[in-house]
DNA sequence: AGTCCACAGGAAGGGCAGGCGA
DNA sequence: TCGCCTGCCCTTCCTGTGGACT
């Protein structure tokens, strides 16, 4: 017994040790975020010259222009505008000179759901706390100026995925932030988004005003995406624990996804984390195949966990359906629907609710929702999947013990 | 050219919960 | 404590729509 004992202390020790003595794939991981600033930002010089100009009248005490930044997810739009906004507040310290730069991402869930939150929210940062709700919204936005009169100094707005924002909430928001200006407060809008069709619910005065400049990012190709990847793996692992290939394969797969860098990141640092995992000497091309399953899994299994009740049943009657063929329509979601929840005895939605439900799914990137027309069968949504039959029956799996047991 | 289908999706509003301020 | 306000989730009612069919 003892002998057995020693050996399994001994095989523990083996483990740990090697944990210890073996060199980590990784060096420095946090370079692979998307929250890593990196000290040169590749392939966007001109982006950042074009903000500079706009935005750096501000440190003259002039007020710049609103800037509209338009371009694909994983673009770097974001990088570049923190970037060029931390650098204008690092010089504005150096002289002395007060400004502010609020962040703001607007697809948050609990911050730009309403008029009210956002307000709420930007009170927040600047130290001012608002009830949740209770308050009229009136009175936020009074609050709101308030408290940006008191800050003696200019402000930089920035409002990431703004888009988002309009869908929720429309654009009255947008008009009063914009017409502030107007009336002696020092503020300046940047507004980013990678959907541009979303300006035609913006009233033309807003559209205008929020569009003083425009800058486009465009995507990056595959040999850019190499480029940064090839940067950022030089600081996150350590030498020789990956080759080129493996990095140029990651590029490969984001640049098929209209140029994402921030995809691209994900995959090597996912593939690392495989690799590392199994005790591999260094990431290869298949831990790059394993993250990219790893990663559709890890975003569908979350959402099979987190979303409400009626929307886990909607998402399993699609992924029951799609088990036998490709498609099915927004009607034979609804029927089956119906179906399940007799079983477990909930009442179910009206078909509204569910074409709404829908949306969200295909929002949330969970499945692909197109409209469709089918002549005088109607019009109506094709739903489909975009991922492996293996990952679709482990979401089927926890959504079966989410909703049935 | 007109009809018709099966929805999409906008608008309005109900009901409930939570929080504020007098 | 109570009236008021908002958020959230949902329903009801309605108009709009693209293209196959007649």
């Amino acid at each position: 017994m003892d002998q057995v004992v020693g050996m399994e202390q001994r095989t523990l020790e083996d483990i740990l040790e090697s944990f210890v003595n073996s060199q980590s794939i990784f060096k420095n991981k946090k370079a692979l975020s998307i929250n890593y600033y990196p000290d040169r930002i590749c392939f966007r010089d001109n982006e950042i010259q074009n903000l500079v100009r706009i935005l750096g009248p501000v440190l003259k005490n002039e007020k710049p222009s609103n800037v509209f930044i338009y371009g694909g997810t994983g673009t770097g739009k974001t990088l570049v505008t923190k970037y060029v906004t931390n650098q204008i507040k690092k010089t504005a310290e150096k002289y002395n000179f007060p400004i502010q730069i609020l962040y703001v991402n607007c697809k948050m869930k609990k911050v730009s759901d309403t008029e009210y939150r956002l307000l709420a929210y930007l009170c927040e940062l600047m130290g001012l706390h608002v009830p949740a709700t209770g308050l009229p919204t009136d009175e936020v936005y009074r609050r709101f100026f308030n408290r940006l009169s008191y800050f003696n100094g200019p402000t930089i707005l920035i409002l990431d995925e703004i888009d988002a924002l309009v869908r929720k909430i429309g654009d009255e928001l947008l008009y009063n932030l914009t017409r502030c200006g107007d009336e002696g407060y020092d503020l300046t809008i940047v507004g980013i988004s990678n959907d541009l069709s979303f300006t035609q619910y913006l009233d033309a005065r807003v559209k205008s005003s929020l569009s003083e400049e425009e800058m486009i990012f465009p995507p990056y190709n595959a040999e850019q995406l190499f480029e940064i990847l090839k940067d950022r793996a030089k600081i996150a692992f350590n030498e020789g624990k990956i080759d080129e290939c493996v990095i140029r394969k990651c590029a490969a797969l984001a640049a098929q996804e209209h140029g994402d860098a921030r995809r691209a990141l994900d995959l090597l640092r996912v593939a690392g984390e495989i690799a590392e995992r199994n005790n591999d000497s260094k990431v290869e091309e298949i831990h790059v195949d394993l993250a990219e399953e790893k990663l559709d899994l890890d975003r569908m299994s979350e959402a099979a966990r987190t979303l409400p009740k009626h929307s886990k049943l909607v998402l399993y009657t699609i992924l029951k359906l799609l088990k036998n063929k490709e498609k099915v329509l927004t009607g034979e979601v609804q029927k089956h629907y119906e179906y399940l929840c007799k079983q477990i005895s909930l009442r179910p939605l009206t078909q509204r609710r569910i074409s709404d439900i829908i949306s969200e799914l295909d929002m949330l990137g969970l499945v692909n929702a197109l409209v469709i027309s089918k002549g005088r069968y109607g019009r109506t949504r094709e739903i489909s999947l975009s991922v492996t039959e293996d990952i679709q029956n482990k979401v089927l799996s926890i959504l079966h013990s989410e909703l049935f047991l």
